[in-house]
DNA sequence: CGCGATTGAGTTGCGCACAACTTAATCGCG
DNA sequence: CGCGATTAAGTTGTGCGCAACTCAATCGCG
């Protein structure tokens, strides 16, 4: 349990050095392509992932947005601001609930989903992948998230 | 090849939304994982990608290092300059082209390396991948980055 | 009802990531 | 040799991502 058994520590740490690479580096070359892909709606990935949402929901609070697309308010007020800046979405306090701030599409933010539709097939079509494929990528990645959130802040020292 | 024959647009868009979600969280999750692991040797994680690389050649100028991490100097110059300041590397220009900074390990930063050695399989831990998984993963994430990475600036209008 | 605990947003500070730019050194062609 | 083009690092500015914090509103227990 304590011991590798099968490597030595040096390979895992080349193992290591391999898996990081090759996930940061598929991490940036993913956000470079949804960039270029992005460019023409006026949007940053993450803008687009919070429209994303708001597109299916057309009124959440930032609470509803964190919780969707795993961010929080420090992350998302400026981020919001910036979405309401450029005119897609609107921000007031709730009547019922004053420390909640309700985020709503305008007419003009409901309007960009049309120009979003084309993104997702450039981005299949970058990858290479079927939809198949992309599924089952979606599959593993997801499960992989909810393993190393599940880890949390303990563990990690149970191991060594 | 340009209309979609087995989903509607709007579909494309849900699904596009559940694998921008899956991959943000995998990524993000990672980081949080690396970030826990690495908080004792007082190393980020893309700090950690620069010192794997050096402890593998001891001795690279940025524009070396930055090839093998896909960084470029607007990243990797603060970054190296913190490494610097907390003792783990030294940097001077190269004395055959002035143009040339050599990033090199101090005694102090290759000793890190024994601290690191048990970081990787606490991260395949937390993954509950076990050897041939990580491998695999590695693999797809590598093939889909090169990918992605080929596609460049051009493209991506070419499909719709 | 009253007051401490909790909750939702926002702010601050730091460290990437990247585009666009600057500066200095080197290269290479005529 | 000379000078424009290229190259290596660094700088600047913008936008995440996250920890730590503030502040106001709400909750809930006695």
């Amino acid at each position: 349990m304590e011991t590798p058994d099968t490597l030595p520590e040096g390979d895992f740490l080349r193992l290591d050095r391999q898996i990081c690479f090759s996930l940061h580096a598929a991490t940036r070359a993913f956000n470079g392509v949804y960039r270029e892909a992005l460019k023409e709606l006026g949007l940053t990935y993450p803008q687009y992932l919070v429209m994303l949402v708001l597109w299916e929901h057309r009124e959440l609070s930032v609470k509803g947005i964190g919780e969707r697309v795993r961010l929080d308010s420090g992350t998302l007020s400026p981020l919001l601001k910036r979405l309401e800046a450029a005119g897609h979405v609107e921000r007031r306090r709730s009547p019922e609930d004053e420390r909640s701030v309700t985020v709503r599409l305008t007419e003009e933010g409901a309007a960009l989903r049309e120009k979003a539709l084309g993104v997702p097939r450039r981005i299949a079509a970058a990858t290479g992948l079927d939809l198949a494929e992309l599924g089952d990528l979606r599959e593993r990645l997801h499960a992989l998230a909810v393993r190393l959130d599940a880890v949390g802040p303990d563990d990690l020292s149970g191991c060594a």
